[in-house]
DNA sequence: CACTTCAGATGACACCGTCAACTGTATGCT
DNA sequence: AGCATACAGTTGACGGTGTCATCTGAAGTG
């Protein structure tokens, strides 16, 4: 039969990604209650002690799935942006309710997304060289960034680069926040007469330039 | 010396004020994780299993937290609402800058009052009678609800009826996002050339009638 | 006075994150 | 080839945590 034929380094890495599948799975489903090291370890097939030869400490296990997740959304928001068939109000609106959309279908992942970044003081010796250098929470700002380079780009196409940085915080700052109050359930659409999806409309023709396809 | 004289009733009460005010500075100073049910204890000079006379478990200490907060910004609205002083623009700005102003200065507070409200599910049995019905998450959300009533009036004293509830949405969504961004280290005022204050005026010059003043 | 109620104390349990020490195997060097 | 090393993974252990059942003693009540 086939030689499975797996080196070393390719079985570690596979484990360390099982590590960040199974955590995942347990954050979407649980909260971030539900990710324990254990629990991990197990669904990964590991036993309680091998994530730590991954991951510096827990912490940095949900920041390596932080970083993850705002490199992927980087890349969509990219992909959106980069698609000439798609105007302009279009892609600031689908960015927008992207973003939306992450809080309301894995909310304890959206919140993961915006923890604070995280104290690297927390890293024993074992690990300190072992994992590299602690660029672990680093990574995760690099990655946040990048999706705010490109929600930025966005808004410059539709409202011009001088307006875009600050049309641009609005714009992110208020997405974050319906976001937030949906998935914490402090926005009752009853009482408010409206929903997130007519709350980012109202926002992007706020900053829409007049004459500009709805 | 003046007797203290006091019955076991108020002694009790004087002992859940002091686990409320053990558990809020615990979670100021560190977080939730800090926050924890024997050092809340030992801080209201109480052993471990004392708050579960007053509390159905922590995460109902933490959620009356939250509902005395709501409470107390509800009241800090309404004063600001009906002092009839100060313009109605100002009083706008007043109460989003009051929301910000918790995110800035009591980050995990502030995390707290967003949380999703809590599941009834984990109520011991003792306590299921004892501690009234699981009201505890109903009065979180009740104050909550009694904040928005008052940011609503607030926003519809400058913007009129019709258009208060679908602005007063807008305008509460984007200063959770603005404090929430702010708190979370992902609002950096260098890369987008503005800051919260910045945000609050733009909102609410957007939705201010022309004429009124600013 | 006896009797009840209940705030608080205490022992116990299961679970958690984490580490030190150990084991076995794949890798690299001679 | 054979040996030494690196290192992924295991295991035992420790301190800490939320929570409960049980107990105790003092305040309230008839």
């Amino acid at each position: 039969m086939l030689d499975a034929m797996v080196t070393r380094a390719e079985s570690a890495a596979a484990t360390r990604r099982a590590l960040l599948d199974a955590a995942a799975e347990l954050l979407d489903l649980g909260g971030p209650e539900a990710v324990t090291v254990r629990e991990v370890g197990a669904r990964a097939g590991v036993t309680r002690g091998a994530p730590y030869r991954h991951f510096a400490d827990k912490d940095s296990l949900l920041t390596a799935i932080a970083a993850e997740t705002w490199d992927r959304i980087a890349n969509q928001v990219h992909a959106l942006r980069t698609n000439p068939a798609l105007p302009t109000a279009d892609t600031l609106r689908s960015a927008l309710r992207l973003l939306i959309g992450v809080g309301r279908d894995q909310p304890h992942l959206y919140q993961l997304l915006f923890k604070r970044p995280v104290r690297a003081q927390g890293l024993n010796q074992v690990h300190r060289q072992l994992c590299g250098p602690p660029a672990d929470p680093a990574a995760a700002v690099h990655a946040a960034e990048r999706f705010q380079d490109e929600f930025l780009a966005v808004v410059a196409a539709l409202a011009g680069e001088r307006n875009a940085r600050q049309y641009g915080a609005l714009l992110l700052t208020s997405a974050h926040g319906i976001a937030g109050m949906e998935l914490s359930g402090h926005l009752d659409t009853d009482k408010w007469h409206t929903t997130p999806d007519e709350l980012v409309d109202t926002l992007v023709r706020m900053i829409t330039p007049a004459g500009q396809p709805t």
